[in-house]
DNA sequence: CAACGACTTGAATGATCGTTCAAGATAGTT
DNA sequence: AACTATCTTGAACGATCATTCAAGTCGTTG
């Protein structure tokens, strides 16, 4: 196993998007992550300038997940356009069951609970649900004429989401 | 008009269910509350020992509220079952407009934020969504035979407000 | 090795959280 | 009018919140 990184500012950003999912932004406090993920306040502090940019920087860290983490082992199992798009489907109902059903999206909790105030969470959110969009849709794309003609690609890729 | 009930225990509770459901459960201090409710700690105290109980009694007065505020102007404006249904979604969705899609269903948010801690309310919020159920069941079985026989109503109900 | 910047330590801070309680107001009963 | 039960008042409380900072460690550079 390649050692992953695991700087300070590593640890915090991997265990804060962890615990915002696991119980929300607002339900998790900053001792707890801090306890978590084994770091002092000071640390923290110095990588990140509050809690609210963490949140930011956690969103912007979920974007960069996405491909390693979800999209890659998808296409690794299916080869066929279409059936990866099932394959996602799949893999996230397993993910549901898996864990009981006690959380859906990773990141669809926090938009209901910050979408309101925090502009700048807000617009990352949205680009995070833009970029599982966009992967989407790149299979559709691919499937070629297996789909009808007149089915506009990327509004079903966001359909598919959106059910997701 | 009636003269709608007034007092500190109805205010708390009005004004902690729309708090609740726009702000979302944790983000809404008690000191909100008192203050958009015009009261004072002791008297929220005095009717509710303390903030989860006030969460569970909110989830409960959500309850009552389903059949007064929501499903009788639907039954009033559309005398057939079936448009009924249709009735009671376009409302939803015109609610949604109305308030630029900041929230979706008033208990939906909370499911998710309180879900995994918090027993009690948990049991509250699935009554809730099977209060919800019940109501539409009830309009699918009035619609008789139109509806294919092998459809089961129940499960066609659950399945309009899952969507919804 | 001296000096420096980058990062870590952890006790301390003020703000805000949910909550308490003794004292006062109010309405209902006798 | 006096008594009682019920509800309201609002200052105060400890706990926890996010945050700060002076002191310390560590690797790098001159």
């Amino acid at each position: 196993m390649i050692a992953q990184e695991d700087s300070a500012q590593a640890k915090i950003l991997r265990t804060a998007f962890q615990l915002f999912h696991e119980q929300g932004y607002h339900a998790t406090g900053v001792a707890t992550i801090l306890r978590e993920a084994g770091v002092n306040p000071g640390s923290m502090y110095h990588a990140f300038p509050g809690k609210e940019a963490l949140l930011e920087e956690v969103l912007r860290y979920a974007l960069t997940l996405l491909r390693p983490a979800v999209i890659a082992p998808v296409e690794a199992k299916e080869e066929d356009p279409l059936n990866r798009v099932f394959g996602l489907l799949d893999q996230y109902r397993q993910g549901m069951v898996h864990n009981g059903c006690r959380m859906g999206c990773p990141i669809g909790n926090l938009a209901l609970e910050v979408s309101d105030d925090h502009r700048g969470a807000r617009v990352l959110i949205a680009a995070n649900f833009e970029n599982w969009v966009k992967e989407v849709a790149a299979w559709l794309e691919a499937a070629g004429d297996r789909l009808p003609q007149d089915v506009d690609r990327a509004r079903l890729a966001r359909f598919v989401l959106t059910v997701m």
